[in-house]
RNA sequence: UGGGGCGUGGCCAAGUGGUAAGGCGCGGGACUUUGGAUCCCGUAUUCGAAGGUUCGAAUCCUUCCGCCCCAACCA
């Protein structure tokens, strides 16, 4: 973990942090704490994985041992080597490091396939020849017990066989399964005899074609736990009915280490999708650019938008964990996020929609480079140049015409501040044949350089500017909520209904043609600022020569709005 | 309806028998060359509900109510 990119993040104390202490006070597992994060590479990292991440690697940081990153790669059709790549340097960007520790299930296959030939020997696994539906029906109700296959009964030496000839791809898809011999009976559906091993005649990202059987999740997790040595497993809350299953199964093998299951409640945010399944729609039918186009939940969308590693860390540890469900309400993240680059981030003068004021009582050609402090917030930011001119640009929706007592900014007649400049005040207003307003003209005091006032007189508003000669040519991307905004109570997280349904047409709005001071005309991919009252933007990694690129990460706590919003 | 979980202010969340932490949000004030930031102050007589035990309950007992998850050869 780099300096700059260290956790920042304080471990809120929670019933997970508790067992595990407890744990270690009572030396169980000789002491040792390890953990792992587990994801299946069928797709890139979200937000909602970031909490997971913060805790499976935060508990053995805190407790001194280690997290393993484990590719839960057990279904081969839907898994990808370009998502276990994403996921990898999405997990070191948040800051986390798993060392040698990573892992594939599919590295356990051998193994894995071993233990299952122990469960047949033992006589508590066999292979059943029902079809899918006929399971299905065999299984039962949720309050109708279920019915044994009539293949439950099988010899060791059958089951033996046929498992063999499974492997060795005698038998199509579905033709067969191993099923763990339990009971057809419990009220746990998920202790009726679950399947173990399924047929997939399918190319594996890692394996390739060496394997046609594949293990079920159920199966392979716990024991890919027991081979490693993990000692606490910790999963989303819909995994404590397989809890069971999961002791099971690591009972049966027997093996020398016994991991065990703690659950909590995975994240939820309203205006949020989370669904894997629903954000590869999105990429899929185009309605975004990609996993990483920047209104995507993603953590490369979240990158991309200009969101800080530390913020997100700083965001998981606030929500806590517990085992109630939760609907965490965005504006908390967007919280960490201005608080963290409110801290860091530089500040540079930009305007979106340019309107030109002409000071009519400076120099013609004359040109000032004003001393402008990087970071109010950080003095050993340091401080830049920014050129002053005759002809300077001002944003349009910084002058008003006619306006309400509310309005403090740039009127006729009225003197405003030019952030680090001068006091100006507007005489004139240019407009064309239309009505449109074109330019404005107005004078400045040469006795405020700088923006301070030497006989102490005081303006209400102080404007962002750039100067028009010297000014950089710009695209400004604003994005808005992808999902609706008509979606307080995480609605399109939940239903079934389709999710297009739920995408807010306003969520992205290009502006091109705005002008950004020079020092901006080189900013870097990922580069961050804060443009004064405007916002946090970043500099997209698309940015093209002549015309940067730069992301809205998230407005300023926008108080005029609401001032607006009141009268 | 069978099983497994969960219910503390608008959103999260501590608290586990001794008289409701904290954060976000919200309201008010101070300060201010970002209507930002910062700094103060305020914001649950009450813990899903009703009974009960106790000197004392969000914490223990009983009943009720509500919400979530489970019937993939997905994870």
């Amino acid at each position: 973990m780099s300096d700059a990119n260290s956790r920042t993040a304080t471990a809120a104390r929670d019933f997970i942090r508790e067992i595990v202490q407890a744990d270690v006070s009572a030396g169980r597992n000789g002491g040792r704490v390890v953990t792992r994060f587990p994801p299946e590479p069928n797709g890139y990292l979200h937000i909602g994985h970031a909490k997971a991440i913060c805790l499976d690697f935060g508990i053995a940081e805190e407790f001194g041992g280690t997290c393993h990153l484990r590719f839960d790669d057990t279904n081969p059709v839907k898994e990808d080597v370009e998502y276990v790549d994403s996921i990898r340097n999405d997990v070191r960007w948040l800051g986390f490091d798993w060392g040698d520790h990573e892992y594939y299930a599919s590295d356990y296959y051998e193994q894995l396939y071993a233990f299952a030939e122990q469960l047949i020997r033992k006589g508590v696994a066999y292979v059943d020849s029902l079809s899918a539906d006929e399971i299905r029906e065999h299984r039962g109700t949720l309050t109708e017990p279920g019915r044994n296959s009539p293949y439950r009964d099988r010899s060791v030496d059958e089951n033996l066989d046929l498992f063999r000839r499974m492997r060795a791809g005698e038998f199509p898809d579905g033709a067969h399964v191993l099923r763990a011999k339990i009971d057809m009976a419990s009220p746990n559906l998920n202790l009726r005899d679950p399947v173990l091993y399924r047929i997939r005649h399918a190319e594996h990202h890692r394996t390739g074609n060496a394997w046609c059987i594949y293990p079920m999740y159920d199966y392979a997790h716990p024991l890919s736990d027991a081979i490693e040595g993990i000692t606490h497993s910790l999963c989303t809350l819909e995994y404590e009915d397989h809890r069971p299953l999961y002791d099971w199964c690591v009972s049966a093998v027997g093996t020398e280490h016994t991991p065990r299951q703690y659950e909590f409640a995975r994240l939820a945010l309203n205006y949020t999708v989370m669904s894997k399944r629903k954000l590869l729609q999105l990429v899929e039918q185009g309605h975004v650019s990609d996993w990483d186009d920047p209104r995507m939940p993603t953590i490369s969308g979240l990158r991309r938008r200009g969101y800080t590693p530390e913020a997100i860390r700083d965001f998981c540890a606030r929500v806590g964990v517990a085992k109630k469900e939760n609907l965490i309400d965005i504006g908390l993240l967007e919280h960490c996020v201005r608080e963290d680059l409110n801290r860091r981030a530089p500040r540079a003068m930009a305007v979106l929609k340019p309107l030109r004021l002409v000071l009519t009582n400076y120099p013609n050609g004359q040109v000032e480079e004003m001393d402008v402090v990087n970071n109010p917030e950080d003095p050993s930011a340091g401080t830049r140049k920014v050129p002053f001119s005759r002809e300077i640009c001002i944003e349009r929706d910084d002058f008003m015409e006619d306006p309400p007592k509310t309005f403090f900014r740039l009127a006729p007649g009225r003197e405003v501040r030019l952030r680090n400049a001068y006091l100006v005040t507007c005489t004139e207003v240019v407009k064309d044949a239309d009505g449109t307003i074109v330019e404005l003209r107005g004078t400045y005091d040469p006795a405020t350089r700088g923006g301070g006032a030497p006989d102490g007189r005081k303006v209400k508003a102080t404007l962002h500017w750039v100067s028009a000669a010297h000014a950089v040519d710009a695209e400004v991307r604003l994005y808005d909520r992808l999902f609706t905004v008509e979606d307080p109570d995480g609605e399109a997280n939940r239903t079934g209904r389709d999710i297009t349904s739920f995408l807010n047409p306003a969520s992205l709005e290009v502006l091109r043609g705005c002008r950004v001071e020079p020092m901006l005309a080189s900013a870097g991919a990922g580069a961050r600022f804060q443009f004064e009252r405007l916002g946090y933007f970043c500099a997209d990694a698309d940015t093209r020569p002549g015309a940067p690129v730069f992301n809205r990460t998230v407005s300023l706590k926008d108080t005029w709005a609401k001032i607006a919003a009141r009268s």
